[in-house]
DNA sequence: ACCTGAACACCGTTCAAGT
DNA sequence: ACCTGAACACCGTTCAAGT
C-alpha cells in the first residue's frame, strides 16, 4: 500500500543484480556495478539498502536455507558419529564458502549483535547448534552451537583465503572433527 | 655504493612510519599515510615498495623472530605433549594476529609462491613444522607443518575476526589440540 | 515518496618535471 | 638515480533537483 510499485519493482532489480554481481565477482564487488546492472541510480540502492551488509543480509535467506538443509543431512547420516560431525563440517564449509568473502562476514558477526547480518550468523550458530544437539554425549562436552560454527567458519576462511582443493582440505577437516568428538575409550 | 644516501633514509622512514601506522590501524590502512607520515612523497613509496605487501614483507622480519621464539619456547615447554602443543598454537596465534589483517594475509599466502609474502609465511609454516618434529610419535601421523600452520592461521583469523577474548578462546584451541594429538589408548 | 545522477571525498597509482 | 606532488582512476556516499 504505502509502497510505490516502482520502489518494490527496483528493490527486486537490485537483489537480482546483487545476487549476479556478488557470484562473479565476489562480496567485495564494487556497488555501483549493483547499481548499474540494476539500471538504478546510486542513491537508489543506499535507499533500499545503506550498507553493503543490509544487501547481503537480503540474498542470505536462501543460503541460510542450504545451511539447514546441510545440517538436516548430517544429523540424518546413517553412519557413526564421527561420520555424522564430518558431514556437517563438510556441508556447512561448502555452504560458508559459497562466495568469496561470505566466510570472514559471517564468523565476525557470529559474536557481534550489532551486525547487519547478525540474523544470518545466529542462524550459523543455531544450525551448528542442532548438530551438536543431534551429537549429544558423543561429543566433546562444553561445546556449543556458537563454538561449532566459529570453527567450521574458521576452517572456511582457510579454504577461501588458501583456495585449497580437496586433498588440502580433508586432512584439516579430520583434525577438527577428532578435536570435537567426546574422547574415546580404546581397548578396555 | 649505488644507493643514495636519501633513498637509503627515506627506505628506513618509510619502515618507520608504516610500523606506527600498521601498528595503530591495522593492516590495510592507506598507504598514503604512511608516505605522509615518513615525510616522502607519494612515487618514493611506491619506487621502495611496489605493493603493500612488499612493506609488509620488510616489516615481518621481526614478527618472524618472535614466532621463532614461540616455536621454541613451545618446544621446550616442561610438561606433556598437550602441554608442547598448546604453548605453540597459543603463542602461534597470539603472535600471527599481533596487527589486524595479518592472520589473513599470512594463511592466504601459505599455498602460493608467488605472494609478496611468500617467504615469511614459509617461516610460519617451518616453525609449525618444527613443532611438528618435535612432538613426533604423539602428534597425529600425518600432519605437517603446513597444516598446523593453516589450522593455527585459521584460529587465528576467528580471533582477529571476531575479536574474541581469552575465555572464548581457550575451548577452541583445545579442540584444535586435541584433534592434532595421536589417539592415546586408555584404560588398556 | 521515490528517483536520478552530478558532486564530493577518499585512496591507490602513475608520471612529468625537478634535483 | 632518486624525489616530489599534481593528476588520474576508482569507488563509496550524499544531496539538490526532478517526477
Amino acid at each position: 500500500m504505502s509502497v510505490r510499485a516502482d520502489a518494490k519493482r527496483n528493490h527486486d532489480k537490485l537483489l537480482q543484480a546483487a545476487r549476479e554481481v556478488f557470484r562473479e565477482r565476489g562480496l567485495e564487488a564494487p556497488l555501483d556495478e549493483v547499481a548499474r546492472r540494476a539500471g538504478v541510480g546510486a542513491g537508489t540502492l543506499y535507499r533500499h539498502f545503506p550498507t553493503r551488509d543490509d544487501l547481503l543480509n537480503a540474498l542470505m535467506q536462501a543460503f541460510i536455507d542450504r545451511l539447514d538443509a546441510a545440517a538436516d543431512a548430517a544429523i540424518a547420516v546413517d553412519g557413526s558419529p564421527r561420520e555424522r560431525l564430518l558431514s556437517w563440517v563438510r556441508g556447512g564449509v561448502a555452504e560458508v564458502t559459497y562466495s568469496k568473502g561470505a566466510a570472514a562476514r559471517l564468523t565476525a558477526a557470529l559474536g557481534d549483535d550489532e551486525s547487519r547480518i547478525a540474523t544470518k550468523a545466529a542462524a550459523f550458530a543455531q544450525a551448528s547448534g542442532r548438530v551438536v544437539e543431534a551429537l549429544g554425549a558423543d561429543l566433546r562436552p562444553g561445546v556449543d552451537g556458537v563454538q561449532l560454527a566459529r570453527l567450521v567458519g574458521g576452517l572456511a576462511m582457510v579454504v577461501d583465503q588458501g583456495e585449497l582443493d580437496e586433498s588440502a582440505f580433508a586432512p584439516l577437516a579430520d583434525v577438527l572433527v577428532d578435536g570435537l568428538l567426546a574422547p574415546t575409550v580404546v581397548g578396555s
